[in-house]
DNA sequence: GGATCCGTTGTAGCT
DNA sequence: AAGCTACAACGGATC
C-alpha cells in the first residue's frame, strides 16, 4: 500500500488546508500518514514558554480535529526531519510514495526541506509536493518569478499586484479563492508507522503537563480556539470590522480583563496557521458586504495585505533577515551590542514605564499591541539606544507569540528606519507619550501602565510616563520612590534622539 | 530631468 | 481643546 504523508509544518489546522485536500485528492497514495515534527532541543532553545504551549495546545487540538474527522491520531515526532525521513524511507515496512507539505521560505524550513530534498534524490520515486497558497493569499513563487515583477513596498503596489491577480467583482471585492472545505477523507490511515518511527515518538500532552503553570500566557494555541475567535472578534463583530482603523483602536485593555487585547487578537493563530488568512480575509468581506467599509491600508484587508506584502518580500529579497546583503537593509552604523542596554530593554526596566509596561506584558503574555512594537523598536534603534535591529528581531522572534519570520523581520526593518519604507528616519516616536501624541488614547488611560509596572499603580495619570518629574512629595504619597523603587529613565531621551538623529544620518551620507 | 508629491499610524509648541 | 505649524528634510514615483 502506498504511503502519502502528510507533514504539517505551518497549517496546524484542517479548515482550508490545500496540503490535506492535495493528498488526500493524489492518485498516487493509497494510505495516509499524518506527521508533525519538531526538535524539540532547538525549540526550546529559541522560543519562550508561552511560544512551546501555544504549538502545543495546537499540536493536541490539532490531533483530536484529525481524530474525530479521519479515526486516526496526529504523529508527532521530536528529531531531526532528515534523521526521520531517513528511517521512514529505509524501512521495508513502509512503501513511501510522496510527502505533501506547505510552502514556506523561512530559513530554517528551507534548510530542512533540502536535506529532504538530498535524500530524496536517492529515492526518485518519492515525490515531494510543496503547496503553495496554504499560509498566504497569493502563490508567492509564482508572484515573484513573473516577468514585470517589482518588489512591492506600498498599499498601492500591492493594490494593483492584488487587481492583476484577482479581479474585482461587481461590487469591488478580490476575486480571492473560496476557502477550502475540510475533505471527506476516502482513504485508510497507515497505521502501521509506531514500530518505524517508536524512538521519536513524542507525547505532546505529557510535555504540556511539565511547563510552569504560573503564565499569564493568554492565547490558547489551535484551531478550535481560532475558529471562536474569529466568530467572536469578526463574524459576530461586523461594525467593528467595517469601521476597522489601526490608528483609532488604540486602547488599554480592557481594566476588567488586562490580558485581552482590544484587537481582534487572531494574530498566533495566523502565524502558527490555526487560522488560515483566507477564512480571515472572507468573513471580513462578508461584513463588507452589509454596508460601509474602511479601506487599505487601515482597513482589515488592509493588514491582511501588508502581511502578503512581507510574505512576497520576503522571498523576493535575497537575505531578508540580515543587514548584510540584502537590498532592503540600509547599512547603518549600530552600535556595538550592548549588554546591559538589551537587558534593561528586555525586561522592562529602562525607566520608561511605557515601554517598560510593553516589554513586561510581552515578557508575561507572549504579545504586544502594535504600536507598542512601534515605541519599544525605534527606542531600541534610531530612537534612543542605538542598538541594531537584529537583536530586537530575535527578541521579538522567540517571545512573540504571533513571531512570524517574514512579517517581524519585515517590521523591524521598516521601524527601525533601514528600508525604503515611508518611515523618514526622524519620524520618533515619543516614549512617553503625552496627552497631544497619537498615542494619547493610550496616555489619557494609565490603567495600562499601572497593571504592567505596578510599583507606579499609585503615581497621578500626570507623572506615570515621566515619573522621575513628579515632585518627592508625590513620590513618597505614591509610595515609589524613582531611582530606588523604579528605575531613573536609563537615557536623557531627548539629547540621545538628537545625536541619533544625527548617526543615521552621517551613516546614510556614507551610503551615497 | 528637476520639481513635486506622497507614503498604514510623529512630536512639540503655540494659539 | 482642537488645530495649526515647525521640526528637518527620506526616497521613490510621477509629472
Amino acid at each position: 500500500m502506498n504511503v502519502g504523508i502528510i507533514w504539517f509544518r505551518n497549517a496546524l489546522r484542517l479548515n482550508d488546508n490545500r496540503v490535506l485536500v492535495e493528498c488526500l485528492n493524489s492518485t498516487n497514495s493509497q494510505t495516509i500518514l499524518p506527521l508533525y515534527i519538531l526538535d524539540k532541543s532547538d525549540l526550546e532553545q529559541n522560543n519562550n514558554e508561552n511560544k512551546i504551549k501555544f504549538l502545543y495546545e495546537s499540536l493536541i487540538d490539532l490531533d483530536a480535529n484529525f481524530k474525530a474527522k479521519f479515526g486516526s491520531n496526529l504523529i508527532v515526532l521530536n528529531g531531526k526531519s532528515k534523521d526521520i525521513f531517513r528511517k521512514l524511507l529505509d524501512s521495508d515496512l513502509l512503501d513511501l510514495s510522496e510527502i505533501f507539505t506547505d510552502y514556506s521560505n523561512k530559513p530554517d524550513d528551507i534548510e530542512n526541506e533540502n536535506n529532504l530534498k538530498s535524500i530524496l534524490a536517492e529515492n526518485a520515486s518519492v515525490k515531494l509536493h510543496l503547496i503553495s497558497k496554504v499560509n498566504s493569499l497569493t502563490n508567492v513563487q509564482e508572484v515573484v518569478s513573473q516577468e514585470n515583477f517589482k518588489p512591492p513596498k506600498t498599499m498601492k503596489d500591492m493594490e494593483k499586484l492584488f487587481s492583476n491577480l484577482y479581479p474585482k467583482d461587481e461590487d469591488g471585492f478580490y476575486s480571492i479563492d473560496k476557502p477550502l472545505e475540510i475533505p471527506e477523507n476516502s482513504k485508510p490511515i497507515y497505521e502501521n508507522s509506531s514500530e518505524i518511527i517508536k524512538d521519536y515518538l513524542f507525547d505532546v500532552k505529557k510535555e504540556l503537563s511539565l511547563l510552569e503553570k504560573d503564565s499569564k500566557s493568554y492565547f490558547k494555541g489551535g484551531e478550535s480556539e481560532a475558529i471562536i475567535r474569529l466568530e467572536r472578534k469578526v463574524s459576530s463583530e461586523e461594525e467593528y470590522i467595517r469601521n476597522f482603523r489601526k490608528p483609532r483602536t488604540i486602547s488599554t485593555n480592557k481594566p476588567e480583563n488586562p490580558l485581552e487585547p482590544e484587537t481582534t487578537g487572531l494574530s498566533p493563530y495566523l502565524s502558527f496557521g490555526c487560522l488560515s488568512p483566507r477564512l480571515l480575509w472572507k468573513e471580513t468581506e462578508k461584513c463588507y458586504r452589509n454596508g460601509e467599509h474602511t479601506q487599505p491600508p487601515e482597513s482589515m484587508h488592509g493588514q491582511l495585505m501588508f502581511r502578503e506584502m512581507f510574505y512576497i518580500l520576503s522571498r523576493a529579497v535575497e537575505n531578508w533577515d540580515s543587514d548584510t546583503n540584502n537590498s532592503m537593509c540600509k547599512k547603518i552604523e549600530w552600535g556595538d551590542f550592548d549588554k546591559s542596554k538589551m537587558e534593561l530593554w528586555e525586561k522592562g526596566q529602562t525607566g520608561f514605564p511605557y515601554i517598560d509596561a510593553m516589554m513586561r506584558q510581552l515578557d508575561a503574555t507572549g504579545w504586544m499591541h502594535h504600536l507598542g512594537r512601534h515605541a519599544v523598536s525605534c527606542f531600541l534603534t534610531r530612537g534612543q539606544l542605538w542598538q541594531h535591529w537584529e537583536q530586537g528581531r530575535d527578541v521579538f522572534d522567540r517571545k512573540l507569540v504571533d513571531a512570524d519570520w517574514a512579517l517581524n523581520n519585515g517590521n523591524w526593518l521598516w521601524l527601525s528606519g533601514v528600508a525604503p519604507f515611508s518611515m523618514p528616519y526622524f519620524r520618533l516616536y515619543n516614549p512617553c507619550p503625552d496627552g497631544k501624541s497619537s498615542l494619547n488614547v493610550e496616555a489619557k488611560n494609565a490603567e495600562f501602565v499601572r497593571y504592567w509596572v505596578p510599583e507606579l499603580k499609585d503615581y497621578p495619570s500626570k507623572y506615570i510616563f515621566e515619573p522621575h518629574l513628579a515632585p518627592t512629595p508625590i513620590q513618597e504619597n505614591a509610595r515609589c520612590i524613582i531611582g530606588k523603587d523604579y528605575p531613573e529613565p536609563m537615557v536623557d531621551r531627548k539629547v540621545v534622539a538628537k545625536e541619533n538623529l544625527a548617526k543615521f544620518k552621517a551613516s546614510l551620507a556614507t551610503l551615497k
